[in-house]
This record gives structure tokens, sequence and C-alpha cells, in this order.
DNA sequence: ATAAACCCTGACATTAATGTCAGGGTCAAG
DNA sequence: CTTGACCCTGACATTAATGTCAGGGTTTAT
């Protein structure tokens, strides 16, 4: 399938698609006249990518186990345990620093309301 | 004072001092030779970016507000409280986010662990 | 008068995934 | 053979506060 289809089947734009094989999540052969062709299993490959993404990794986390973990299941990959309890980490470390914000703002917003 | 002074007392980078001057949020009369001058106030004003900053509005958000709020207080300001709840509203959003992804991460964290 | 320590402006770099445009091939249908 | 719908690469833009560098004045102390 040529990229203008995958793109249609997966929501990815062109572009993203070009990004990605340019980061090593996703490759392509390419036909005489240049243009790049896709085997079936690209579908799901980008919908793992994408759900990767979501999950706020960076490409370049991705890349580093997107091809074991296409090949078996997330727990025979070594590189995929690290990698998610870092993210978890900085995550937690997000939800704290926005949960004192809150707490700042909230207390701000109660005094403002109460002082009018 | 001079822009070195106002950085070491508020620990704030003379570039960052400029950059508040560029977006209006600070203000410094010129000497004869070019040099920034600020009033002693000015130190307590970049304590008041900074914070305001640190809760995560941007220099146009606290633009808006500081010159009342520098005079008055929060309460006395009309713009302050819509910003504030705003910005309330996208951490909460911000919050939300994270913990699904959170506990996409633990789910997964734990179902490896169990596979192994 | 020279060196060190200031100050100035302007400009480019940083991050990361994606959008968008230019300039140019390719292919299919009419 | 032309038109429209594809595809290609390369490059610049986006965000926002801050770092950093270049090139050049000023001030202070020696």
């Amino acid at each position: 399938m040529k990229i203008g289809e995958l793109s249609a089947r997966t929501g990815v734009s062109i572009r993203s698609l070009r990004y990605y094989e340019e980061q090593k999540l996703l490759t392509s052969v390419r036909m005489d006249n240049g243009y790049r062709e896709y085997s079936p299993l690209a579908e799901e490959q980008v919908r793992t990518i994408q759900f990767y993404l979501s999950l706020g990794l960076s490409t370049e986390q991705i890349a580093s186990f997107l091809t074991c973990v296409l090949k078996n299941k997330e727990a025979f990959c070594e590189e995929v345990l690290p990698i998610f309890e870092r993210k978890l980490k900085e995550i937690d470390g997000q939800i704290h620093l926005l949960s004192q914000i809150k707490s700042n703002l909230e207390d701000r917003i109660r005094s403002i309301q109460e002082e009018r």
C-alpha cells in the first residue's frame, strides 16, 4: 500500500509517517518510481506507534523497543520495563507539581472570592 | 540599581530580566550611557513575576494583570480571577490526562512483572 | 592608559512532533 | 496529451522562556 492509503487507514498524516520512518519507527520499500510501499502489517505498526506516543514516550524511546515489541509480548522485551518505569516516575513528578500549583490556584481563587 | 545587581538580588538571569522588559512585565529608565536603571521596587516586582511564572502563567497573561496587582491586592483586579480559573481548568485537564497515562503505565508494568 | 568587569543590541539555539509550502516527478483516465 | 490526484525531497514554521555568542561601548581601578 502507498503512503496515502496508510495515512487514510490510520488517520496519521503523511508528514508524520515520513517522520516515523526518519526516526526508524517504520520501514517501507521503495518502488521503481521512488514511491514508498508499505506491508499490510504497517497499519497495525502505526497504531502501535501512536499508542506509545500517546503515553508520552518519545520517538527515540519507542524506537529502542518497538522492533522487539512488534515480534514479542512486551514482557519479553528487556528494554520496555525500565522505560515505562522512568516514564512513570516522570509523570508522578509532573502530577505532583501540577497538584501543588492547583492547590495554590485554588487558595488564591478562594481568597479572592471571599474578599469580594 | 543596574541590571547585574537586580539579577544578583533576585537570582533571575540578566537575559530574563531583559526579556521581561520586552514583554512589558518590567520597566527601567535609561541612564545617559544607555544602561538600564531599576527602582528598588523592581526586586519585589521580579519576585512577583517569577511567582506567577511558577504557577504556569504566560508572560502575556501576567502582563495583563501585573500592573494592577502590584498596586492593589489580587482581589481588586478584575482580570485576575478569570485567568486563574482558566489556568485551573487547564491544570485539571492535564492532571486528568496524566492520571490516565499513569494508570495505563502501571497496568502495563504490573502485567509485565507478573509475566516474568 | 590599560585591564577587568560591567553594560548594550541582535541573533541564533534549544525541544519535538507536526504543519505547510515550493518545486518537481508519476500515473491514470479522458 | 492534458488534467488531476498522487508521490518525492528539502526546508522553514510552530511554542516559550532562557542560554549563549558576537561585536561593541562604558566604567572603575590600577
